[in-house]
DNA sequence: CTAGTTGCAAAGAGTTTGCATGGCG
DNA sequence: CGCCATGCAAACTCTTTGCAACTAG
């Protein structure tokens, strides 16, 4: 983050921790700390700065013009990479083991290294794939 | 499409097949065909209208604010899982055989299902991984 | 002819930035 | 104190849209 810890930063940091297993986009956020008399650019400059940190992680969900930001506190969390259900918007980390596989095969495959962190996988949850073959 | 097939539609398909290969954004598209005459809005909505159709794959890459497109002509490329490299910018079809390897591997995994049209992998192709290392 | 397309410019949505003020260390 | 952070509003970027003119079928 920046050099001084403000209020603020403490508010941010705090709220992206108790809500590390979501995707949150910097409206929502914003629209939460606003109450806190946080204001946007506060806001987008502190998620900047942490992205350049490392301590958050800033993507983009299919077509959508909005970025997204989800906290990264952990060692582990970072370089991991992430699953993206389309059906409730939940944000999963795969697990290393899984990971693995996938570069691996990628590797052996195609020749291609995969980018962890930069790579957001898209599809259906456990849960959402079988309410789906329950509506239909 | 639409329903008419006007001169700037064969322009905009022209250009989209001689560049299959590449990821482009509506940006550097509408900028190559502003020479022949084509407005950046005819642009914007002649994608959106492909993209309906399933003729185009429109996503957007790790945090940039842009959509980019590309052209799914053949029945190969539908549905298919693309690689983009960091490096280079270009965008490969991941085999199919890759490509299941990852999806059954997360499916058994983790019980996610992956949407392969929805999803980008991101790293380094071959080449660059290559020039990656002499540069080092 | 008539409904679909186009160009233009203006409107939108999300994000960034300039500048004066305020606050951490 | 000095520099960094903040708020506000204006600027920016990418994309969409309203409207009148145009055109493929």
């Amino acid at each position: 983050m920046g050099k001084y810890m403000t209020n603020q930063r403490r508010v941010l940091l705090g709220y992206l921790e108790s809500h590390r297993d979501e995707q949150l986009s910097a409206k929502e956020i914003a629209e939460s700390l606003k109450q806190d008399g946080i204001s946007q650019s506060a806001v987008y400059r502190n998620l900047s700065a942490l992205e350049a940190d490392g301590k958050v992680h800033r993507f983009t969900k299919g077509g959508d013009r909005e970025s997204y930001y989800q906290y990264l506190d952990c060692d582990e969390c970072h370089g991991q990479l992430h699953f993206s259900c389309c059906g409730c918007g939940h944000t999963f980390h795969v697990s290393e083991k899984v990971a693995d596989v996938l570069s691996q095969a990628l590797s052996f495959g195609e020749h291609f290294s995969l980018d962890k962190e930069e790579t957001v996988l898209y599809g259906l949850c456990g849960q959402c794939k079988k309410k789906a073959k329950v509506t239909k």
